[in-house]
RNA sequence: GGAGAAGUGGGUGAGUGGCUGAAACCAACGGUUUGCUAAACCGUCAUACGGGCUUAAACCUGUAUCGGGGGUUCGAAUCCCCCCUUCUCCGCCA
């Protein structure tokens, strides 16, 4: 959520950087917020005046009352009564016009950082860095959803029986697979500096908010309704939530925490031609990092996380490539992101298997995460996080590009955490 | 799930209707003192949203907030109702 006191002062550049994010109602949206908060704070001044009055009257009658004057207090009393009705008209408008407000002002996006460029679909993303040659697969090179069922992996018709689609049941190898990916990514993270952080996997409606899930993508998150949870889409939810309603010192910062959660997510309509196999689940595994920083260096914080993620794809030794994503392409609370996509050889495709962002002060705004800085004021932290990383399509491409007639080879870093060097 | 107790500022903790945005102590910060350290002493020390003044800051000022929400009252941390959380005991249980 954007600062209201930034937008008043700022109208012309927050609707300019909004239309680079493809928010197309900018202009009449953010003009309908500037009014509402000016009439917002018109209700405001007044409704303080009244109440001021009343209070210095209820100390009066508390003076008269102690003094024995009776009669004198029941004629102040009098005085109150009257200063009560319009005091709740006044409230009641005041109260209003900020949910007013607010309805408006949580449907505005993050404003992208200088550097995005405007574009509308993930055609117009720039390739920023590239790393790895493609691999050349034998002609009868298979996709990993066959690989999957060759050597016994995964099981989606298992999974689809006990629960539904999207839901795979991972066994032997393939399960061994996923522990050790998880280990790795955690492991790394740790020694880059990140505290590990065990969170749960469902949590409340105030999360949701404070990260941007709602009021949103409300209909991308599993609800469990019965107790108003919601199933995590990422642990970039609970993990960014620990610092809810917090006031940091500032010596605290950077603050680096990583976690592995299994994610869910409903994908609702995103189901077409592409999503076969391990390319898009309803749950799946991931392992996110997340800082909370100081304003000032956010940005080298975001290099040097980018910096953590190339580390990983390389020793698990995948072709890769760095996308800047467009204002068009980027997420609703993100001011500047980075994805990560491997090269899939057999399917012959990129798919994204990391996405990092700084998410500036759009979430902490909304969570109210602030740090007291040495001037003794309270400033708002900026948020970042990435994918360190997801597993399905690292897995789909481990699969798909070591894939050789004995069978398929796991890359060196990764064999301490398996315990084989081969799946046959 | 049942019964009981409790939730006050960074921490401990006082406060059962007005003089309490909140005592006291501790921590923290600034200062005095000091060869250094320690101690002592003085001062500062919640958050949000407004208004005034201002280029801005400083400063002055209003309102709200004592787990959350609602109510009673001229006036609520204090009384009433609902909810949440924590602790203890019982039950159940991986």
């Amino acid at each position: 959520m954007l600062q209201i006191s930034y937008l008043r002062d700022n109208k012309d550049e927050v609707i300019r950087k909004l239309l680079v994010k493809n928010f197309t109602r900018a202009e009449e949206i953010i003009s309908s917020i500037i009014q509402l908060d000016a009439e917002r704070r018109n209700f405001q001044k007044e409704t303080d005046a009244i109440k001021s009055d009343a209070n210095v009257i209820a100390k009066q009658v508390g003076e008269l009352m102690r003094a024995g004057k009776k009669d004198e207090a029941e004629v102040v009393k009098q005085k109150s009564s009257e200063l009560k009705q319009k005091e709740k008209f006044l409230q009641d408008s005041l109260v209003q016009k900020e949910e007013e407000m607010n309805n408006l002002l949580v449907q505005v996006p993050n404003l992208p950082h200088s550097s995005v460029a405007s574009g509308k679909t993930a055609e117009d993303n720039e390739t920023v860095f590239e790393w790895g040659s493609k691999p050349l697969l034998a002609q009868d090179a298979l996709p990993h959803w066959d690989l999957i069922k060759k050597y016994d992996l995964i099981d989606f018709e298992l999974g689809a029986k006990i629960t539904g689609a999207g839901f795979p049941v991972y066994k032997g190898k393939g399960a061994r697979l996923q522990r050790a990916l998880i280990n790795f990514f955690l492991d790394e993270a740790v020694k880059a500096g990140y505290k590990e952080i065990m969170p749960p996997h469902l949590v409340n409606a105030d999360s949701g908010f404070g990260t941007g899930q709602l009021p949103d993508k409300e209909g991308q998150m599993y609800h469990a309704t019965a107790d108003d949870l919601y199933l995590i889409p990422t642990a970039e939810v609970p993990i960014t939530n620990l610092y809810r309603d917090v006031i940091l010192k500032e010596e605290e910062l950077p603050i680096k925490n990583a976690g592995y959660t299994p994610c869910f997510r409903r994908e609702a309509g995103a189901w077409g031609a592409h999503v076969r196999g391990l390319n898009r689940l309803h749950q799946f595994d991931k392992v996110e990092i997340v800082q909370i920083a100081h304003p000032e260096n956010s940005y080298q914080i975001l290099e040097e996380m980018v910096a953590h993620v190339k580390g990983l794809l390389k020793k698990l030794e995948l072709p890769f490539r760095i996308l800047r994503l467009c204002g068009g392409d980027m997420s609703f609370a993100s001011a500047l992101t980075y994805d990560f996509e491997t090269f899939c050889a057999a399917q012959n495709r990129w798919l994204e298997v990391s996405s990092t962002s700084n998410f500036e002060s759009f979430q902490s705004n909304r969570m109210k995460c602030r740090f007291k800085a040495k001037d003794g004021k309270n400033y708002l932290v900026h948020t970042l996080n990435g994918s360190a990383m997801a597993l399905p399509r690292i897995v789909a491409t481990l699969l798909e590009n070591n894939q050789h007639p004995d069978g398929i080879r796991i890359p060196a870093a990764l064999v301490p955490y398996t315990g084989f060097d081969k799946i046959n």
